[in-house]
RNA sequence: GGCGACGUACCCAAGUGGCUAAGGGAGCGGUCUGCAAAACCGCCAUUCGCCGGUUCGAAUCCGGCCGUCGCCUCCA
């Protein structure tokens, strides 16, 4: 199994340091406003790379943070004259809905900063100690700063050069630092901000150590996997490294998995751009997992371009495996006839479909192919399928092919639901204004009139029903509606 | 300015030295159907931004150019 480790700018053999075991940490959100398609994006790859790792058979230990204290969490809630926590506890039920609809598991630990204000202070006191870092007089506190030049190394991950940033550096008045490239550890606490009690007086923690504490806690001084999305490679990973390897003397992580970023027009999607897109608002038009799906459709390194179009083609593509999933469970009703041979030529080659999918997934979580691989086998099923198969052995195959796509969706998380649940889900989130019962009561309609050769009562029915957005289909046996895409 | 990534059909997107350049969407033609829809079959890149080089052989390696984007500041 191969991933590309950001450290090292190449792909890598996937070992962990203890056998089977792996501990991965990943950057969660800072909970001070709704989640946007990008925090989406990282979640579900990490999801993914979770799922995966134990469908190979390690034993994972994975931790995401909340950062639950931060700057634009107080400046949220001095704009809206309510307390900070109130804020975060806001915004992580919030992250919870959008998250829990986009089928992101919950990490074994998700701790939060505040919960470990001990454990970094006592990080932070023993870099002082060490030389690492140093304080600076704020009024009646200190805040304390890492010294990024008793850091040699640092840079080591974003691959920059520390007088190279030097000579770039803005140089911030207000701020007391020694070098403008240190970072603070410790935040003496202005009158009205929230703070915590400290060798310094009050204060409250920087971004970056809260991570090495919670990663230090939870897992250990190196972490197998440490992850997030590109963007926390400088300066925040790399501030990390720095506080916690002067800190272990140990290599903080082993693996730096990061993933890409998403798009609108070309561009980034960032507060600062104004073009974000809140979760919120796709899941209020389109199906979760087709979202799921739209992210997981191009390797999670690749920036990935974000379109209305493409979330529709990824309902589309769900439409079409939802309606094969139908089809066996169709076939799955037949009763076998045991007599008869089977005359159908065609390969349904299930252990191929596996090793093909497994080889994507070893090669640096390839996603994409990985679907490419299912969706090929979904043809295969299909024209399988209309060779008619009646025999035990055929119908057999059919039931495990249909097992097999659920085991292999399950470490994507897609295609998990009951067909006809799919449909059902459509017609809430399309908003169709019509009930499945008057849908039912219209095809029952039809069918009588299909008995008595009306049929152009039979087609005005159809066509009322497809000025709603659905879509009949007549099978031998019966008549199943569908969502128009 | 420094560092880095990318450029594959109408659109999305795999593929990083050698069988016919995956897969999906759209489109066109066909089978099936009362008509449809779905499904299936066929067509849809002699070619991978451009120009050179290495090699028996390159979309894949090297060099140059053009274009797009990212990081260097809070960001998933």
């Amino acid at each position: 199994m191969k991933v590309f480790n950001t450290l090292t700018n190449r792909l890598e053999e996937f070992e962990p340091l203890n056998d089977k075991k792996v501990g991965i940490y990943a950057c969660g959100v800072t909970v001070y406003d709704l989640c946007h398609i990008g925090h989406a994006r990282s979640a579900v790859v990490f999801d993914v790379i979770v799922r995966y790792l134990r469908y190979r058979g390690f034993d994972v230990k994975f931790v995401r943070n909340f950062t639950d204290i931060d700057d634009k969490i107080i400046n949220r809630a001095n704009k809206e004259g309510v307390t900070w926590n109130e804020i975060a506890e806001r915004y992580t039920e919030e992250y919870y809905k959008d998250m829990d609809r986009l089928g992101i598991a919950r990490a074994d630990i998700e701790p939060k900063a505040t919960d470990h204000i001990a454990e970094m202070i006592k990080i932070v006191k023993a870099l002082i100690e060490r030389g690492y870092a140093y304080t600076v007089d704020e009024g009646e506190a200190q805040s304390v700063y890492f010294s990024v030049e008793k850091f040699p190394q640092y840079g080591k991950l974003s691959k920059k050069k520390i007088d190279e940033l030097m000579s770039g550096a803005r140089v911030d008045v207000n701020e007391r630092k020694r070098s403008p490239l240190d970072f603070a550890l410790w935040k003496a606490s202005k009158p009205g901000e929230p703070w915590w009690e400290s060798p310094w007086g009050k204060g409250r923690p920087g971004w970056h150590i809260e991570c090495s504490a919670m990663s230090l806690k939870h897992i250990g001084e190196t972490l197998d996997i440490h992850g997030g999305g590109a963007d926390l490679i400088f300066p925040h990973h790399e501030n990390e490294i720095a506080q916690s390897e002067a800190y272990t003397g140990k290599p903080f992580a082993k693996y730096w998995i990061h993933n890409g970023f998403v798009t609108i027009d070309k561009e980034k999607m960032s507060k600062s751009l104004g073009n974000v897109l809140n979760i919120r608002d796709l899941l209020d038009i389109y199906d979760a997992e087709a979202l799921r799906l739209f992210l997981l459709s191009s390797h999670y390194r690749s920036p990935i371009e974000f379109a209305h179009e493409y979330i529709k083609e990824a309902e589309a593509t769900l439409d079409r495996v939802y309606s094969t999933i139908w089809r066996i469970e169709d076939f799955e009703k037949v009763e076998p006839k045991d007599k008869s041979k089977s005359n159908i030529q065609i390969e349904l080659n299930i252990e191929n479909l596996k090793s093909e999918f497994e080889k994507a997934m070893d090669d640096d979580f390839n996603t994409a192919k990985a679907l490419g691989v299912i969706f090929e086998f979904i043809k295969e099923l299909n024209r399988f399928m209309d060779k008619k198969p009646s025999n035990k052995e055929e119908l057999s195959l059919l039931s495990y092919a249909k097992k097999t796509i659920n085991e292999l969706g399950g470490v994507l998380n897609l295609f998990q639901r009951e067909p006809i649940q799919w449909y059902r889900d459509l017609l809430k989130i399309k908003k169709v204004e019509i009930s499945e019962e008057e849908i039912n009561r219209l095809i029952e309609e039809r069918v009588m009139a299909r008995k008595n050769k009306d049929w152009q009562k039979a087609d005005t029915i159809r066509q009322e029903l497809l000025s709603k957005g659905i879509i009949l289909e007549d099978k031998p046996d019966r008549t199943v509606w569908k969502i128009k895409i």
